[in-house]
DNA sequence: ATCCCGAGGG
DNA sequence: CCCTCTGGAT
C-alpha cells in the first residue's frame, strides 16, 4: 500500500497493522475482569488512574460481597473503600460506585444501560467509562478516549482539520475518530490505540524504532 | 519524579 | 479552564 497522506487514510494503515500488532475483539482486548455489563462498569469506574492489573486485584473481593447493583447500592462506604483502597481515589471512588450502583438498581432495573446519553447521567461515569461499556460490554459502536488516544490520534496526523484546542478536547477528538473509524469497529480500534500508546507511542520519549507505524507517521523522528 | 484506560466540582 | 481526589509501580 502507498503511503497514506490523509487522515482517513491513515486511521485506515494504523487500524490494519495495530489489529496485526494485538489481535482480538474489544471483550477481548480488555484486561479488566469481569462477567457483566454491571461488573464492567465498577471495574472501569475503578480503572482511572490505576493500572488493570491492579483493578483486577480487587475485583473479586469486591463482586463476591456485592455481586449486583442493589447490593453495592446498600453496601456500607466503609466497607467498600476498604476492599478498594489500594486502586487509589478510594473515597471518591467508592462514592461513585455506591452512587452508580442506586442509579443502576433504582432507575435502571439493576440492568446497565445502553446508550451514552443514558450512562453519562449515572454518578462517576463520563463519556470515556461509558463507550468502554458499549464497546466491551454490549460489542455496540463506543470509541473511548483517553489521554492515550489523544496523544497517539496527534501524533499520527489523524486530526487534521481541529484546531489546537480542540485536538485536546476529548469530545471532539471522539466526533473526528467517529468518521474515520467504522463503527464496528471503534471499541477495538481505541482499546489498541490505548495498547500502543503505552507500549510504544509513550508520551515522553515515543520509540518511534520499534513502532510498526513510522513509516507513514508524520511525526516521526 | 512520573505514570497508570477519569470524573466532578469550583 | 483549573483543581482535587489517592495509592502503587518504576
Amino acid at each position: 500500500m502507498a503511503k497514506p497522506r490523509t487522515p482517513k487514510g491513515r486511521s485506515r494503515l494504523a487500524a490494519q497493522r495495530l489489529a496485526e500488532r494485538y489481535p482480538g475483539t474489544a471483550k477481548e482486548l480488555c484486561a479488566l475482569e469481569h462477567k457483566d455489563p454491571f461488573q464492567l462498569l465498577a471495574a472501569t469506574i475503578l480503572s482511572a488512574q490505576c493500572t488493570d492489573a491492579r483493578v483486577n486485584m480487587v475485583t473479586p473481593q469486591l463482586f463476591a460481597a456485592y455481586p449486583d447493583a442493589a447490593s453495592l447500592a446498600a453496601a456500607n462506604p466503609e466497607d467498600v473503600e476498604e476492599i478498594i483502597r489500594s486502586t487509589g481515589f478510594f473515597r471518591s471512588k467508592t462514592k461513585s460506585l455506591i452512587g452508580m450502583a442506586t442509579a443502576v438498581a433504582d432507575r435502571y432495573g439493576g440492568e446497565v444501560p445502553r446508550e451514552l446519553e443514558e450512562l453519562v447521567t449515572i454518578p462517576g461515569v463520563g463519556r470515556k467509562t461509558g463507550n468502554v461499556v458499549r464497546s466491551v460490554a454490549f460489542g455496540l459502536p463506543g470509541l473511548p478516549v483517553d489521554t492515550h488516544v489523544l496523544r497517539v490520534s496527534q501524533r499520527l496526523g489523524l486530526l487534521e482539520g481541529l484546531t489546537s484546542a480542540e485536538q485536546r478536547d476529548a469530545v471532539k477528538v471522539e466526533h473526528q475518530l467517529n468518521t474515520l473509524v467504522p463503527a464496528a469497529e471503534r471499541g477495538a480500534f481505541s482499546l489498541r490505540v490505548i495498547l500502543h500508546g503505552r507500549e510504544t507511542c509513550v508520551a515522553r520519549k515515543p520509540r518511534c524504532s520499534a513502532c510498526p507505524l513510522a513509516d507513514f507517521c508524520p511525526s516521526v523522528r
